[in-house]
DNA sequence: CCGAATCCGTAAAGATACTG
DNA sequence: CAGTATCTTTACGGATTCGG
């Protein structure tokens, strides 16, 4: 392709890009990961809670019930006391694990990598 | 490991977690393919703009200028009239193309998956 | 006590117009 | 051609309140 052509691979639409998405979202590919890894694809509001150092509350629900509306997991309540909610990968959920474990496998073999990279200044220019 | 122990894996300086903060950056993984695949590492500013289809001025500038002071890429000016910026990939930056085309590889080979995810809607609650 | 909703603030992302 | 200034929108996060 000549120099200045548009790159047909990062149209809008492209799958590529659509997988980029899912990662977009802070909290969504560590969720994918900790309900495969350690909870057999089922667990429940607190074991995530304290799966995901850093998280609160209220960002938990919202990136579970963002996940739930695009099929990724499913949401079952019970009606105790005290409540109680699990979550569980669905089939399309279990299919997006593996970029996860991609991810993840590649960080946990290349920590020098992670180590030369000089963190960004927070707070650039908007 | 029992239920509700504290999960390990996600600790909050850890390897993966750190990979994924790359990806949480919008545009920074579609420029270092682009960089990577189009053009031997290197690509001026113009390039890469039409290679990236919707983004801004605004935000490659910010991306390049974020890349560059966390070591993936360089800067290169040439003093004449029209402007010209090149940006080439460091080695660093090259290291990082491989999780990048893990990531691409795997869209292209499942569309299928990304066809049956419900986009989330847009403007959902802080 | 558990899970979630609401109100609030900050910051990153995005669109557009303008400068050298 | 490359970059900046300004403004709007969206994502993130804390604290508080609600409901069982």
């Amino acid at each position: 392709m000549r120099p200045g052509t548009p790159d047909e691979a990062w149209r809008e639409d492209c799958a590529p890009r659509r997988v980029l998405e899912l990662f977009a979202t802070k909290w969504t590919s560590m969720v994918l990961h900790t309900l495969h890894a350690r909870h057999d694809g089922v667990a429940r509001t607190g074991v995530l809670l304290r799966s995901l150092p850093g998280i609160s509350k209220k960002m938990l629900t919202q990136t579970l019930r963002d996940m739930e509306a695009s099929g990724l997991l499913s949401r079952h309540v019970e009606s105790v006391m005290p409540p109680m909610v699990e979550y569980r990968l669905t089939p399309l959920g279990q299919r997006f694990v593996e970029p996860v474990e991609l991810l993840y496998a590649w960080g946990r073999a290349n920590p020098d990598a992670l180590d030369q990279l000089i963190p960004r200044p927070r707070s650039r220019r908007g």
